[in-house]
DNA sequence: AAACTATACGGAGGATGCCTCCACTTCACA
DNA sequence: TGTGAAGTGGAGGCATCCTCCGTATAGTTT
């Protein structure tokens, strides 16, 4: 299930761990003190130098789009998972649900992932890509099933739910993150 | 209307007038290239030390602050106008449509702006207070006249539709836009 | 197992931006 | 015109970014 590039030559032995060591490194940097971590602290902390962690990820976003790769996976099982639910409309409200608290843990992925569909063949972007199939079938059975307006695009309603995020960064606050989550799901209900 | 801060003293004259040319260059600086302008190439452009730029704005944010007061203003005769209109609900979504557009044009005053309501005493803060009150009126007739939902937050949707700005910051697309504020419309009508 | 080479490592260092500090300049008032 | 309060400006300390290239090593070949 994780997403590995089978086009890309494999790394050698050594490199394949530092990298490894990196993005581990990455994600405990980004969980404690969001999305501009200083890179040469990562890479300290990942026992690295400051070359090989850009050697590996040229910049910024391509290290967060690594970080962020098992989530968006475990998003998408879940998706899948739901799309065999009885009631697809709150199938798919619960899986927009999930996003926005994925959302709210790594609010820095932000626009990083967003913009990750843009480069083809970057594992992201695969990752990215099934992540959206599955999400669109939630939406087409919600829609099917009358509960969810038909003229609705999967991409407005989940940047719906990023803005959530986004707007909640900095001063987070969780009752009014769910009145405005329940004001997006209001807008889509037929 | 322009937001004076009449406890304050005055300014002596030379400082006033750097001060305009500080907010004036820095206008220009953010319309080109977002809110993360170099304030050091703000301060030249206005043809001023880098510590007076300081001096008058000890923090971006109080910059950008001072850069959007007369938009903020802006929208608060909007909203004054507005609340003499016919349909209270219509009024009620032109204004949050024109909170959208001033928007795509500030993307950067994003937080900055939310967060000016924290300092009280500041001229920004009485502006957003002044705008945050005549929008109340806005929501609250919309809500008696039934075109809205009685248990809408204004902040929320206020935010929300900051968010829909924010999300579409780094690849503006206007219709994309205009279908996600059409869904936050939806969210709030009964 | 030794030699070889493509691959990868690492960190010094130049560039940029942030922000502070304080010696100097200017205004405004008497 | 003299004086002090208010204001100015930019050097400099610090953090971070990112590149470049000499050095090290994994993996292969003989």
């Amino acid at each position: 299930m994780t997403a590995v590039d089978a086009t890309a030559k494999p790394l050698r032995s050594d490199a394949r761990r530092n990298r490894d060591k990196i993005v581990a490194a990455a994600r405990v940097a980004v969980a404690a003190a969001g999305g501009d971590t200083a890179l040469e602290d990562v890479a300290r902390a990942a026992g690295v130098g400051i070359g090989t962690l850009y050697r590996h990820f040229p910049t910024r976003t391509d290290l967060l789009e690594a970080v962020f790769l098992e989530e968006i996976d475990a998003l998408t099982t879940q998706a899948e998972r739901l799309a065999a639910a009885d009631e697809p409309g709150s199938a798919l409200e619960a899986w927009l649900r999930a996003n926005l608290e994925f959302g709210s843990r790594g609010q820095c992925l932000g626009s990083s992932v967003l913009t990750a569909k843009k480069t083809e063949g970057t594992p992201a972007n695969a990752a990215y890509g099934r992540m959206r199939e599955a999400a669109a079938v939630l939406l087409a059975r919600a829609q099917a099933s009358g509960a969810v307006r038909a003229d609705i695009d999967l991409t407005d309603v989940m940047r719906l739910v990023h803005g959530i995020v986004l707007v909640n960064a900095s001063a987070p606050d969780p009752e009014r993150q769910a009145r405005m989550f329940d004001l997006v799901v209001a807008g889509i209900r037929t």
